[in-house]
DNA sequence: GTACTCACG
DNA sequence: GACGTACGTGAGTACG
């Protein structure tokens, strides 16, 4: 049966599929040769998308893939500057347009180009066609040329956006109706293609023009009555132009085809064919999904060939490692030790938490391949343990004995203990009497020198340094329920697990200590890194005390609250639903209640950020109320209910740990639980502050930078009118304000300033029109009105961003003021990973400097503060809190403040001053 | 295990 | 030819 009524055609512009896919994906390639197949990958992932949305009573019974072929068409014969200012195609597609090729007809769909012919035009013949026999058309695409098709049966797909643009959608984008689009085109004229048009004229006043002559012919006729005398002078002028722009996007429907529509009738893909195609291109998920589909086995791609590493790398790991078995053996390994000057130290415990796990045992390293483990407190193997005992196994020298033996040498000043993030084993030494230095960390070594490229833990830098892969933990222990702990492990499994470690740790020192100096990072690793390690282990051992009682309290209190709010939202939904769970929320949000708002994420589901519920919220009661659902359930979740668990019951308080090398910037991560983001912004939440108290007889005290990422910003692009403000102690978001919008200092608005100061943290944030935008609910061009009048107002900045980005590209990385070196691998990258690496570059040495000063100030803290009854308890990225004994606060803030300020000094003479604010109460929400 | 959401500076 | 974007974190919940 021919083409006609009740058949479907779906036209699916191809070339803008390879482009989209090529700029949305990293540079994939293939495993066995290199062929980038990135787009590739992603145009077959489309389309198969496609074909599985398409199922069911409206799937298309005709379909074609069009592409462009050749960029010199018929539009260059009339204007030979068309399309003239498009990028050249990028080196790693150019291979890739072949395969796309393949890849539709290996999907059995037709494939059709012609020389001399964009993409477009054979879409707009074939779609003409379709739509004079009776049928139905979709065009999966959301180029806007291909608008001027709508209507008649044939409607357009963004596939991107899943939304179906019909003749609404077309009057939204044009203000006129699909068959007056080209007119609108012709006199708007578009920078992508190099369309002329009329110059000053854009689709809006384009539109209106149209809409009040009825189309273009006329209008140029009639320009003369066109009352504006700048748009009717502009008709008259380039009237020649407009006609030749209308030639240019008008589309060719009238095409010669070698083929007719029924040649594009769908035929399911032979599926051997198709797979075979996708397993020789190495797509290993696609080619498991189609396989489950088609019902078919999937074909074997040969796995991967492995990393190569440096032969010399590629170092040798003994199979087996030393059990140290008794006192003997034990000081000969020390003797070692001594002699070499040197020894990696590995702790094993039962747990990852230091405050409560216990120590199992110890493993020494001398040089690699030389490496022993000394069991202490391994239990003998339950399956052989019938009565459960808990017996020690054998092996084993008794523990206070071996640490008597080991305490001399950890402490000997003048041996160098060498440990991987060294923090974890230095606390569960303390815990066992021992006061471990000096020492070094190879965690903190790749950190000085690698960070952004990489994590620091020893997966990955055995790996990726020494080319050796270590036995996994979960070999030994276990995964989930059954997961057992170190000292259930049998000592022989044990020993070379426990000794591998430290021979991974001394091998990873040697590799990277004479690196330091080359990387110039010797300093950053001595003054910032290292000497932080004990300040912290400290902080984490002294805790804060928590009151259960007042979480506890609180926790009643919300679950009433939220009990009482999910009933509401019930009778709001009209259904009972899970509140907490966003698909749920979304379906009932925009299925149900049938709110504007759309899919996004690769996932496919709604949306309901706290942004986009907001503005629901004007809509509907129900947003708003899932709204403070949600406020009220994270701060008993996280806060009251999680915080009681954290609390430990030896000490009665809560010990967080932070990571050093968890930030790329410097900044310090808190974990288990995090106490870096206990709230503050609401008073609800701010409460919880509370139960953060001093035990009787002390005071917390809490000091904290003032602006001090601004006032970093403001040295480092040495803005003078910023340093002179913070000199003077101004209002600095008053005075940008002031500087940008003309209003004088007496008569600011807190609006006025909201927004300067939303601008201020953009700043240090790279700033982007669309972030601003967002933040401030303000359109975009405003948005960026704002940064243009900024920049012009602070040159600086700019020179600022400019000179960070040029540095970045040059070097591969960014500095901050102390020295220390945040890589960027990404910087040169291209799509949209390039904007976030760009801003992450600005980003970094502003709050990197921060955070290193405010290290430096920690590392003296405690020297300065020896003769007080003073303990430093938590660090905040900009605050740190203290316990001190009732009557020593003032004396407290007077020494600590002095650190504080002068922390940066003398490394760095800050043209700015750092000032201090300083709070002080009986919790943390007084003192704050 | 991943995605989403939301707490902090 | 088009997307998606403020920087840096950690943790709890839902869901496949």
């Amino acid at each position: 049966m021919a083409f006609g009524k009740g058949h479907h055609l779906h036209l699916v512009d191809g070339s803008a599929f390879i482009f989209r896919a090529y700029h949305a994906l990293p540079p994939l390639t293939r495993k066995s040769d290199g062929l980038p197949v990135g787009a590739v990958s992603g145009f077959v992932n489309m389309l198969w998308k496609m074909i599985q949305d398409n199922k069911g009573p409206d799937a298309p019974t005709h379909a074609a893939v069009v592409f462009d072929k050749g960029s010199i068409t018929f539009r260059n014969h009339l204007y030979d500057q068309y399309k003239a200012n498009r990028d050249e195609m990028p080196e790693e597609l150019r291979p890739q347009i072949p395969l796309t090729r393949e890849a539709t007809r290996a999907f059995n769909i037709a494939c059709l180009e012609e020389e001399g012919f964009e993409a477009d035009d054979i879409i707009a013949t074939l779609a003409c066609r379709a739509r004079e026999a009776g049928g139905r058309v979709t065009i999966i695409s959301s180029d806007k040329d291909l608008m001027q098709l709508v209507g008649g049966g044939v409607e357009m797909f963004d596939a991107m956006k899943n939304v179906r643009i019909d003749r609404e959608g077309v009057e939204a984008k044009f203000g006129v109706g699909p068959e007056r689009v080209v007119d609108v085109q012709a006199l708007a004229g578009d920078s992508v293609d190099n369309v002329p048009g009329a110059p000053g004229i854009g689709i809006k006043t384009a539109a209106l023009l149209i809409n009040e002559f009825g189309d273009l012919e006329t209008l140029l006729e009639r320009a003369e009555d066109v009352p504006q005398p700048k748009r009717r002078q502009t008709l008259i002028e380039h009237a020649e132009q407009i006609r030749l722009s209308k030639k240019l996007v008008q589309l060719d429907c009238d095409m010669e085809l070698s083929y007719d529509l029924d040649s594009l009738e769908v035929v399911e893909p032979v599926a051997d064919d198709l797979l075979a195609f996708l397993t020789a291109m190495e797509f290993r998920t696609i080619v498991r999904r189609v396989s489950d589909e088609l019902g078919k086995e999937a074909p074997a791609i040969p796995e991967e060939a492995p990393e190569t590493v440096e032969p010399e790398a590629q170092a040798d790991f003994p199979e087996t490692y030393e059990w140290v078995r008794d006192e003997a053996a034990l000081e000969a390994w020390i003797a070692k030790a001594h002699a070499r000057g040197y020894v990696a130290v590995d702790t094993e415990t039962t747990a990852l938490n230091e405050m409560q796990a216990l120590l199992v045992g110890v493993s020494l390293a001398v040089a690699p391949g030389e490496a022993c483990y000394v069991p202490l407190a391994h239990k003998t193997n339950p399956e052989a343990d019938l009565f459960a005992t808990d017996a020690l196994a054998e092996g084993q020298i008794p523990m206070a004995r071996a640490l008597e033996l080991l305490k001399p040498l950890l402490e000997d000043p003048s041996v160098l203990k060498i440990g991987q993030n060294i923090k974890y084993d230095a606390k569960i030494l303390a815990r066992n009497g021992i006061d471990i230095a000096p020492v070094d960390d190879t965690m903190l070594l790749s950190y000085a020198m690698h960070a952004g490229l990489h994590g620091h833990g020893m997966d990955v830098l055995s790996e990726r340094y020494l080319g050796h892969v270590p036995i996994p933990i979960k070999s030994l222990i276990g995964t989930g329920k059954s997961q057992i702990t170190f000292d259930g492990v049998a000592v022989d499994k044990a020993v070379n697990y426990a000794a591998e470690d430290a021979d991974i740790t001394i091998r990873l020192w040697q590799a990277f200590k004479p690196q330091l100096h080359r990387a110039r990072v010797t300093t950053v690793y001595e003054t910032l890194e290292r000497p932080l390690i004990p300040v912290l282990a400290r902080m984490e051992m002294a805790g804060i005390e928590v009151d259960r009682e007042t979480l506890s309290r609180m926790s009643g209190a919300f679950a009433q609250k939220m009990a009482g709010l999910e009933e509401e939202i019930r009778e709001l939904a009209g259904e009972d639903f899970k509140v907490g769970s966003p698909k749920q929320l979304g379906e009932i949000l925009f299925d149900k209640l049938g709110l504007p708002g759309g899919k996004k994420g690769k996932t496919g589901a709604y949306g309901t950020g706290a942004d986009i519920l907001e503005d629901l919220a004007t809509e509907h009661e129900l947003p708003g109320r899932v709204l403070d659902w949600r406020q009220v359930s994270k701060l008993k979740s996280t806060y009251t209910d999680a915080l009681q668990e954290k609390i430990d019951p030896a000490t009665g308080r809560v010990h967080t740990s932070y990571s050093i090398a968890g930030a790329n910037t410097g900044r310090l991560a808190s974990t288990d639980p995090n106490l870096q983001n206990i709230p503050v912004r609401t008073e609800e939440g701010r409460r919880i502050r509370e139960a953060f108290v001093a035990p009787a007889g002390r005071t917390l005290v809490s000091l904290d930078y003032s602006q001090i990422e601004l006032r970093i910003l403001a040295h480092i692009a040495g803005i003078e009118e910023l340093k002179q403000a913070f000199r003077e102690g101004q209002d600095i978001h008053a005075l940008t304000a002031s500087e940008m919008f003309g209003v004088p200092m007496e008569e600011m608005t807190p609006e006025i300033r909201r927004q300067a100061k939303a601008i201020n943290f953009g700043v240090i944030y790279g700033i982007s029109g669309f972030g601003l935008a967002r933040n401030l609910r303000i359109p975009r061009e405003e948005a960026q009105g704002f940064i243009d009048r900024y920049f012009e107002r602070f040159p600086g900045i700019k020179g600022y961003m400019d000179d960070t980005i040029r540095f970045a590209k040059d070097r591969g990385h960014v500095e901050t003021l102390f020295g220390r070196k945040i890589n960027t691998p990404e910087i040169n990258a291209k799509g949209p990973g390039a904007g976030f690496a760009r801003r992450a570059a600005i980003n970094a040495p502003i709050q990197g400097t921060a955070a290193d000063v405010i290290r430096r100030a920690m590392i003296r803290m405690e020297a300065a503060t020896a003769s007080l009854p003073a303990t430093m308890l938590l660090q905040v990225h900009d605050e740190l809190i203290f316990e001190v004994d009732e009557g020593s606060e003032d004396a407290l803030i007077a020494v600590a403040r002095e650190v504080m300020e002068g922390a940066a000094m003398p490394a760095v003479d800050l043209s700015v001053p750092l000032e201090v604010d300083a709070g002080q109460g009986r919790s943390w929400a007084e003192a704050h």
